[in-house]
Order: C-alpha cells, then sequence, then structure tokens
DNA sequence: TCAAAAGACGCG
DNA sequence: GCGTCTTTTGAC
C-alpha cells in the first residue's frame, strides 16, 4: 500500500500538502524537505496515512527526512495547533515560527546544461546571441565559459560556477530563461555550529627560553585553564601591546596547539562580539564568561561544585529563623516576597497547571521572586521559562540570569543570528539549559520537564506579534503552561485589564505585592496642569515653571533626573502656516517626523535636514517651500525627544545630558553604555521615550519628570486610558528607588482625567475598577473577545469595493452574537502605500468570534478576494 | 511566501 | 517581434 504523509508548510495557505512517501517513513512531528512550486521547503509532518488523494495532480515525494524522532514535543505540536485554530493562522506558518532552524537547511539552485545551450556552444556565436541583446561582450564571454563549465552535464552549484566563470546570479537566470540552462533547487542538511579555533597549551615540564611577550601569552592561558579561545586570545593580546605573531611563533615551537573544535554555546549577543567595549573590566569579565561556557564537559561538574560551595555560603547568611530547606536566592526577600514566593511554590508542589496573577506595585521586587521560584523549579528537577518583553531593554534582567544560573542559561532574543538561535534551540532541547530568558517566540522554546512559566510585565503590547500569527506571547504562554501542566506567572504592577478580569473570575489566583522593598515610600506624585501653565504665562512652553524648578533642584543636591518625552525625533509634524497642509509620507497617511541632523561625535553621514515616516522608515528632505501652495512658511510643530534634549541643554547648560530613544539606542551596547553611564552618575539629566520607563533601577534617580503622556489619551483606540496608566506608573516607578524619596511630576492637559487621576495616587484598583466599567459599557475587551479585520489593497477602489462587500455580507448574515463596526478607514488609512479599511467584530463568546471569521473567510474567496488582501488579528491590540 | 507564468511596455 | 520589466497566480 502506498504511503502518503501530509506536510504543514511555511506559506500563507490554510492547508497542508500531501506528499507521497517512498524512502524512509516520516514520524508525525519530523522535518521534511519536500518540492513545492519549483523550490524546497521544508516542513513539519502532521500526519501519514494510506489515503490516496482523490483530486487529480501530481504527487510528489518527500524529497528528504530531516529528523527521525519527532523534532517537536507533543505538547509544542498541540499548541502549535491551538494557536494556527486559535488565531486563524495557517499552521505550516505556525510551526516555522516554532522551529527557529532555517540555519539547518541550505537552500541553494544548480545548473545543469540544456540541449539549447549544447547547441550555441558547439555552434559557436549564433544569431541566438543577438545584436539586440544588451549584453556586453564581456558578458557574452561569460556565458561561454559557464556553458564551456558545464558540458560535462554534471550540475553545478552557483556559488561554484560563480568562482569559476564570474558568472552572476542575474546572468545566469538570463540563460535559464534562454532555455541554455536549467535550474535545480536544492535543500540540504547542514550543521549549524560553526567550527572555530581553541588555543590548548601544551603540557611542557621544561621551558625553554622565552621572551616577555611568550611568557605573557602563556601565563593568560594558564590563568583560564590552558584552554582558550583565539579570537578571544586575540582580544585580549592587543589590549596587552602584544604582537599577535607571538602567538604563532609559540605555535611552532610546539608550547601552543590550536584545535578545531565545533564552536560551543555561548551567550549569543548578550556580551559584546568584538573588542569596542568601552569599559575594559566589563570587556575582562566577557571573556571569563565565554571561556567558562567554552570548557569541556567534565568542568562542568567542576563548576556545578563551586555553584553548590555558593550556595552553601548564601545558606549560611540566611535568617536563622528558616526552617525549611533552605534554596539559593532566597535569603534576601522579605516578608510579602516570601509569600508570593510561597504561593507560587505550593503550586509547583502540587503539579498541575495553575495560573497565577502576581499584581506587585512597582519596586516592590518581583524580579527577585522570579529569581527563586526559578530556583525552586530547578531544584524540584524542573526547568523554567522566564519571559521579557524585550532583553535588549532589560539588559540588567538578562546579565543577574546570567550571574544566578551560569550555564544552566539560555537567552533567546531577536539578535541572535540564525545559527545562533539554532544552537540555543539543540542546547534547550537537549535538557542542557534549564533557565530559558527570552522575548514572545521563547514561549517556544523545546524545554525539558516544564515545571513554571513566567512572564514578565504581563500587559506589555511587545508581546503580541504584530505579524501571522499574530499571537499574544502571554496567551500562549498560559495555553502552553496548561498543555505542559505546569504553574504559570503573569507578573505586573499594571495588570492588562484581561488578566485582571481572570483573576477576579477565580480563574487565575492572584498573589499581591502592595509594599515596596525596604519599606521605601512610593514617590509623590503633582500634576501641572498646563492649561493653567499656558494662562499664567501667556507662551507655550514644553517644560513648565514647576519642572524647570525641581530640575534644578533636583540636580543642585547631586540627584538625578529622568524625563519622559513620548515622541522621537526633533518636531512630530511639518505644518503649513498659508494652507494647513502637513507633510505626508508619501507611502503612509502619516506625517512626517523632523530629524535634526545630529552634530557631534555620533552623527550618522546625513546630511541636510531629513523628515521621516515613523511608519515605513521613508525619508525625504524638508521641502523649501509647502508641497501644496508653494508657501515658504513651514513651521514645525510637537516636541520629540530630540528637541527636548536640545531644549534642556539651553536650560540647564551645566547638566550632563543623556538621551535614550531609538534613534540614540540601536543595538543592546548602546543600552547598556547609557545605563553604565547613568550609574556612574555621568549622565545627571535623563531624557527619552517609554523605553526609559522600563524596568531600570537607577538609584539615584529622585526626579521623574512627564511631559505629553497624556496626547495619546485622544487616539482612537479603546485601550488608550489603559496605556496611560500603565505609562504614568512605570515611569513613577522609577523615581526613588534608592535611600531618597523620589517625586514625580506630570505635566498634563487632561489633569482630571482618570487614568492620569489614578495614576498619581498610586491606585491601580482604583483605576481598574473605572476602566472595567467602561469597557463593559461598551462591550469591549475583557468583557467581549475581539478581532480586526483589515481588508488592505493597493487599489483605494479595491480596498473600498471590498470592504463593502464584507460589510453588506457582515449586514444580511445577521449577527445576532457578534457586533460589527465598519467598515470604515483605518486610523492608518494608506500604509506602505497599501489602502486599509476595517472591521471591528466582537462577540461574548470565543467559539462565535471565530466561526464568523471562518464563514467570512470562506465568503471573502467565493468573491474573489484574495486570503492575503484580508488580515486577521485575533485579540488586536492595536487597531491602527 | 515565492517562483513561474502571464501581461504590459518599449525599442528597432 | 522580441527582450525586459511588472503583475498575477497557484502551489500537493
Amino acid at each position: 500500500m502506498a504511503l502518503f504523509c501530509d506536510v504543514a508548510l511555511p506559506v500563507p495557505l490554510d492547508r497542508t500538502f500531501t506528499y507521497a512517501v517512498n524512502g524512509v517513513v516520516p514520524v508525525v512531528g519530523a522535518r521534511v524537505l519536500v518540492p513545492f512550486s519549483g523550490q524546497r521547503l521544508m516542513g513539519v509532518v502532521v500526519r501519514v496515512h494510506e489515503d490516496a488523494p482523490v483530486e487529480e495532480f501530481e504527487i510528489k515525494p518527500v524529497q528528504q527526512v530531516l529528523d527521525d524522532a519527532a523534532l517537536l514535543p507533543e505538547e509544542l505540536m498541540k499548541l502549535a495547533g491551538w494557536i494556527a485554530q486559535y488565531y486563524v493562522a495557517p499552521l505550516g506558518e505556525v510551526l516555522r515560527g516554532m522551529l527557529p532552524l532555517a540555519a539547518e537547511v541550505k537552500r541553494h539552485f544548480s545548473y545543469r546544461i540544456a540541449e539549447a545551450g549544447r547547441k550555441v556552444l558547439y555552434e559557436g556565436a549564433v544569431k541566438g546571441s543577438s545584436r539586440r541583446s544588451k549584453l556586453t561582450v564581456e558578458e557574452q564571454n561569460r556565458e561561454y565559459s559557464v556553458l564551456n563549465y558545464l558540458e560535462g552535464g554534471e550540475a553545478a552549484k552557483m556559488s561554484a560556477l560563480r568562482s569559476a566563470t564570474g558568472a552572476n546570479k542575474g546572468l545566469l537566470e538570463g540563460m535559464v530563461r534562454k532555455k541554455w540552462l536549467v535550474r535545480e533547487a536544492v535543500a540540504e542538511e547542514r550543521d549549524a555550529r560553526r567550527l572555530e579555533k581553541v588555543a590548548v597549551l601544551v603540557g611542557e615540564a621544561r621551558l625553554p627560553k622565552l621572551n616577555e611577550n611568550q611568557t605573557a601569552i602563556l601565563a593568560e592561558l594558564a590563568a583560564v585553564g590552558g584552554r582558550m579561545r583565539v579570537r578571544d586570545l586575540r582580544l585580549s593580546l592587543t589590549r596587552a601591546g602584544v604582537p599577535e605573531s607571538t602567538l604563532g611563533t609559540l605555535v611552532k615551537r610546539g608550547l601552543v596547539g590550536v584545535e578545531e573544535v565545533k564552536r560551543e554555546f555561548w551567550m549569543g549577543g548578550l556580551v559584546a562580539e568584538g573588542g569596542e567595549e568601552a569599559d575594559s573590566s566589563a570587556a575582562l569579565r566577557n571573556d571569563n564568561q565565554k571561556n567558562r561556557n567554552l570548557r569541556a564537559p567534565e568542568d562542568r561538574t567542576m563548576r556545578a561544585q563551586e555553584d553548590t560551595t555558593l550556595h552553601a555560603q548564601e545558606n549560611r547568611t540566611m535568617h536563622a529563623g528558616e526552617k525549611r530547606k533552605k534554596h539559593a536566592h532566597e535569603h534576601a526577600l522579605n516578608e510579602a516576597q516570601m509569600e508570593a514566593l510561597g504561593t507560587i511554590a505550593v503550586a509547583m508542589e502540587k503539579g498541575g497547571f495553575r495560573p497565577h496573577l502576581l499584581y506587585g506595585i512597582t519596586g516592590s521586587g518581583k524580579t527577585s521572586v522570579y529569581f527563586a521560584a526559578m530556583q525552586r523549579a530547578l531544584d524540584a528537577g524542573k526547568s523554567a521559562l522566564l519571559l521579557v518583553p524585550e532583553i535588549g531593554l532589560t539588559p540588567a534582567m538578562a546579565g543577574q540570569m546570567v550571574a544566578a544560573f551560569g550555564g544552566e542559561v539560555a537567552l533567546l532574543h531577536s539578535q541572535l543570528t540564525p545559527d545562533e538561535r539554532a544552537e540555543q534551540w539543540h542546547r534547550i532541547r537537549r535538557g542542557e539549559a534549564r533557565i530559558v530568558v527570552g522575548t514572545r517566540s521563547a514561549v517556544f522554546a523545546p524545554m525539558v520537564d516544564l515545571g513554571l512559566i513566567i512572564v514578565d510585565e504581563e500587559h506589555d503590547s511587545s508581546y503580541k506579534q504584530e505579524e501571522t500569527p499574530r499571537y499574544h506571547g502571554r496567551d500562549v504562554a498560559v495555553m502552553r503552561a496548561k498543555f505542559n501542566d505546569a504553574v504559570v506567572v503573569l507578573g505586573s504592577a499594571t495588570p492588562s485589564l484581561e488578566s485582571w478580569a481572570n483573576a477576579e473570575k477565580g480563574r487565575y489566583a492572584r498573589v499581591e505585592m502592595r509594599a515596596r522593598v525596604a519599606d521605601r515610600p512610593m514617590p509623590l506624585v503633582e500634576l501641572v496642569d498646563m492649561r493653567e501653565e499656558f494662562r499664567e504665562t501667556g507662551q507655550e512652553q514644553i517644560f513648565s515653571r514647576r519642572l524647570m524648578e525641581e530640575t534644578q533642584a533636583t540636580l543642585d543636591r547631586g540627584e538625578q533626573v529622568i524625563l519622559l518625552l513620548n515622541r522621537r525625533g526633533y518636531s512630530s509634524t511639518v505644518l503649513c502656516r498659508s494652507c494647513g497642509e502637513k507633510i505626508e509620507c508619501e507611502n503612509c497617511a502619516v506625517s512626517m517626523t523632523y530629524h535634526k541632523p545630529v552634530s557631534g561625535n555620533d552623527a550618522i553621514a546625513q546630511p541636510g535636514q531629513r523628515l521621516e515616516c515613523h511608519y515605513c522608515g521613508s525619508r525625504r528632505a524638508v521641502p523649501k517651500a509647502c508641497p501644496k501652495c508653494e508657501s515658504e512658511h513651514l513651521y514645525f510643530l510637537g516636541v520629540g525627544s530630540q528637541q527636548g534634549e536640545e531644549r534642556l541643554q539651553e536650560l540647564f547648560p551645566t547638566a550632563r545630558i543623556g538621551r535614550m530613544d531609538r534613534d540614540t539606542v540601536r543595538g543592546r551596547s548602546d543600552m547598556e553604555r547609557l545605563l553604565a553611564r547613568l550609574h556612574g552618575g555621568e549622565i545627571n539629566l535623563l531624557v527619552g521615550t517609554q523605553m526609559i520607563a522600563k524596568g531600570h533601577d537607577i538609584h539615584g534617580v529622585t526626579l521623574v519628570g512627564v511631559i505629553g503622556a497624556d496626547f495619546q489619551l485622544g487616539l482612537p483606540d479603546f485601550r488608550a486610558a489603559e496605556r496611560v496608566f500603565q505609562l504614568l506608573t512605570q515611569v513613577s516607578g522609577r523615581a526613588g528607588r534608592g535611600d531618597l524619596i523620589g517625586k514625580v511630576l506630570v505635566q498634563t492637559y487632561h489633569p482630571d482625567h482618570y487614568a492620569i487621576q489614578f495614576a498619581a495616587k498610586h491606585d491601580y484598583p482604583g483605576f481598574v475598577a473605572k476602566e472595567m466599567q467602561y469597557r463593559r459599557w461598551m462591550h469591549y475587551p475583557p468583557f467581549a473577545v475581539l478581532a480586526n479585520v483589515v481588508v488592505q489593497s493597493e487599489k483605494l477602489e479595491e480596498a473600498t469595493a471590498w470592504a463593502g462587500t464584507l460589510g453588506r455580507w457582515f449586514q444580511k448574515a445577521r449577527l445576532d452574537k457578534v457586533r460589527v463596526l465598519g467598515p470604515a478607514a483605518a486610523p492608518i488609512v494608506r500604509l506602505k502605500r497599501i489602502y486599509r479599511y476595517h472591521f471591528v467584530l466582537k462577540a461574548e463568546r470565543r467559539q462565535t468570534l471565530s466561526e464568523t471569521l471562518r464563514a467570512m473567510l470562506a465568503y471573502a474567496e467565493t468573491q474573489g478576494i484574495a486570503r492575503r488582501n484580508l488580515m486577521v488579528d485575533v485579540d488586536a491590540v492595536h487597531l491602527m
């Protein structure tokens, strides 16, 4: 009987594809390489069966089976199925997101000579290569050398052809079009681990005469146990002023050996690569870290012993009253923290799926609880997963994790290269890394014996993936915990209303920490009414008199100030005074932001004054005159962080100012450098966008100023109030984390708005109660489930017509259990040249919503609306 | 998504 | 009429 298998492929089609199995029979969950529309793709087998498909098309065979066992554990396969169903996404695309192993499959093309090509080769210069042809003589000669190279009939890889004949891809493709060559898609497995050189000290009883430099190298090697990556060694040699050639001499003399080993795990991306570290002691630390990780397995046990002794020491210093078995990381916990930990620990002991909402005010020490809980999981022989919104923004957390758990940690974040990602994935899968810290997609880490999942800052919108599959990391984490029978903890000082409602309903156990560590008081929040400020001063000012006064006083006391200015760039809008026209991006229906050319050391070579679109990234120069009415009265509106920094420099000329936003912080190292300068007091006034609000723990900050955080209260988004409340609370939490009391000044045009009032009083429960009323009233989440459906096309008429078609269908369907808003122009009606209309669907029950969406998609198909022109966003976070 | 196929366009 | 660039279509 013939065997077939259904394969989920990473294409945006909501179906699987059937292939014939000829050789090895794959198991469900294994990866296979299959031919697909002229390419080779990697897919995951979801079914093996004997039912020959009835449709009349050629069933292609599986090309290669990559795994002999299911690559994904069963619960992850289940989770993938759930995501595909829940978020109306193709299973293949879900699986692709779960398996970051693209680096293990090498895809390339190879070429073989065809009949026509032979002819050309033998008949010499024919009319075929017409005079019309744009090809230069040189290119024509290249074509001949390609044909010559392939004459034997063997297929050759593109890379080989390239180096042998100097042909480029375009040339080869042209030859394929002329039918001189045929192209074949090839995909093969490869080992993602790269080789690297390691210098090894050769044991030598008697040392021959050596010069100073040579001795230095040997000493360096000996100090780290005799093995060191050559690139690290080079680095430290350069630092010490020893010429690199000395290493070569030692190798020649047989005192140092160089081995090639498969690159072992290292903290990819956590430690800065290369030698650009600002601070050499940090670099040294990093080197040590790398070397620790490089050591051979037998050293691991040794390291484990070191760790035990370390813990033993910690245990000795623990409170005498502790009677239970001591655990590391718990000695510094206060009562509230111990209680929270206790609840989580009990749940873990009991086993089974138990979701928790950890509501702990800013500064209550949630991170310490996470650490302790993860240690408990380890002690119980389980692994633990910590999700954070963005690792790049919390280097401190990543560093602490590594310090606390050493080689047990795997970090997963966006800055890893595909190879590094694959490497980490395997480490986790093999059970070598039992502590995983990562961003959204880390929720799919193939943990062994997963006992605990923690979602830090669970309200953070970066957990929502804004491309297919549009899943929410927090919700997937809860589902995963369910499939894994694990404990899940959602932590936040400002829980999302969804999670809070779940806690109220009793679906999540609520754990609260309502006091700051060391009983520090909450900072005092003062509102500055900017309307009044305007009436009194008669001028529109960025900074109120009150804020300037306090800033000056704080700086005079030698303390630090953070100012939140939640828009980047210099001015958010360029407006024509004559006709009122805003300068818009040519691709998107949004006004362009003015970025002032930067002068000074970190200036980017970007001459002229530039306007930038924050949605599509396009740039243009500031026009001399209004593009519409040609008036020259252009003026700049809306203050961004860049302008804020400039103004502050004028107002406080002696202040040491730093700026933190997407423009100054591009990579992790920028962030670390900036934070280090802040910690060291080199900066005493920091201005920045919301990234300054995220979890940094700087003890010298006693004043936080908030400028224009309330402009988004006016945005057409039902979560606007929640966002403003969260932002104010988070940024306020940056004040007074040391011994000094903090103060917060909030400049606002809406001083009476409840989001601002409650934030000023640190009253989360109060805010939630009020906001819940509004959500209930308006049938918004958490009192309804919501989906955003966007109809998109490059042609405006198409977009409106399709929106109308679907609108009529929704009307005719008379959905009594689903409310449909729209069709309406999306808040940003044109984005990256695409026109967008949208519907917002609200239903009381999940199932109703899901059924309606599928019915709508089915109808759209009958109307010839291609699936790619419809975007379905279940539990949409942004309705843009 | 992505490559092949069909369509639109320009040139002698 | 052919080469080249752009848009559309369909995949096992």
